[in-house]
DNA sequence: ACTCTAGGTTCCGTAAGGGAACCCCACTTG
DNA sequence: CAAGTGGGGTTCCCTTACGGAACCTAGAGT
């Protein structure tokens, strides 16, 4: 027996688990992008064990999703988001509104999201590429691409 | 010991994943979502064992993402996306976008994406609630929210 | 009465996660 | 110059969870 692999299906969110969708993985890169980028630092903030935390880096660092820096004369590193990584935020973006929609109760949002463009308090809203229109489930047929062999 | 459970912090990623985190959860939303929508049909779309798919299955209409509805005299169910899944799909839209990207090589995407309002093939575009303008990892500050506790 | 089917449940063996201890290297301090 | 410190891991053991296959059950059809 092995844990199941999705990498060979056919299917562009199967591909996308495999590369982040073990235990942990999303919390690493939010923690990364949010600039806790070091080892202990990482350890600490999730709580992960530390065995956990090196299979998880090394397999994001493989997968080019983040890269491994020193920063010191001695042997330091920090982690970082490489820009396939930073194009995974988006998601993480989107995954934080939801939680913020469905699951913040009376409190409220942990975190807010001030845009740069505009400098006002927003969330990330999905649209059409092609019309700018909003694209949510009931807005879309999938149809087979290319690549559903 | 047990698999830590992400709920308790103070993070809207965090609180997500456990409702959708879990190996297989995002897949069999895929299905629900794409009209494979009965317990044998999901298990022999996926290969997940029938043992796990129960305890996913169960685990998603407890948190309201799914619901499961007889569609027979017979005790025979489907399962459905609930509003509250339903806006999960936006994850699973962005996901694919991802995968589309950074993972589909040579032979292009396995699903094209529709969208009713211009009738054209697009994908997922994040953008700003507020102001409109794209939303992506460097276009954003992260401040504490109500909810920080 | 026998079979068929959808939708699970049970059982067992293996793999992956949790926790804590340990290790190595490059400084720093006494 | 010996001892300490701190980052960045590795190793070990134990427990939980996954995969696979077999089994179970209610209702319909014949």
């Amino acid at each position: 027996m092995q844990r199941t692999r999705f990498g060979e299906m056919a299917c562009s969110i199967a591909r996308t688990l495999d590369v982040i969708g073990e235990p942990w993985s999303p919390l690493i890169l939010r923690d990364v992008w949010a600039g806790v980028r070091r080892f202990d630092h990482i350890q600490a903030d999730l709580g992960i064990s530390r065995k956990v935390l090196t299979e998880r880096l090394n397999h994001l660092v493989e997968q080019g999703v983040l890269e491994r820096l020193p920063y010191d004369a001695r042997p330091r590193y920090e982690y970082h988001l490489t820009a396939k990584g930073a194009d995974l935020v988006e998601m993480l973006m989107v995954m934080a509104r939801w939680g913020d929609r469905w699951l913040a109760g009376e409190a409220g949002p942990p975190v807010l999201y001030r845009h740069h463009a505009c400098g006002q308090i927003g969330h990330v809203d999905p649209r059409c590429s092609h019309c700018g229109e909003p694209m949510h489930a009931d807005d879309v047929d999938l149809l087979p691409g290319p690549g559903s062999a």
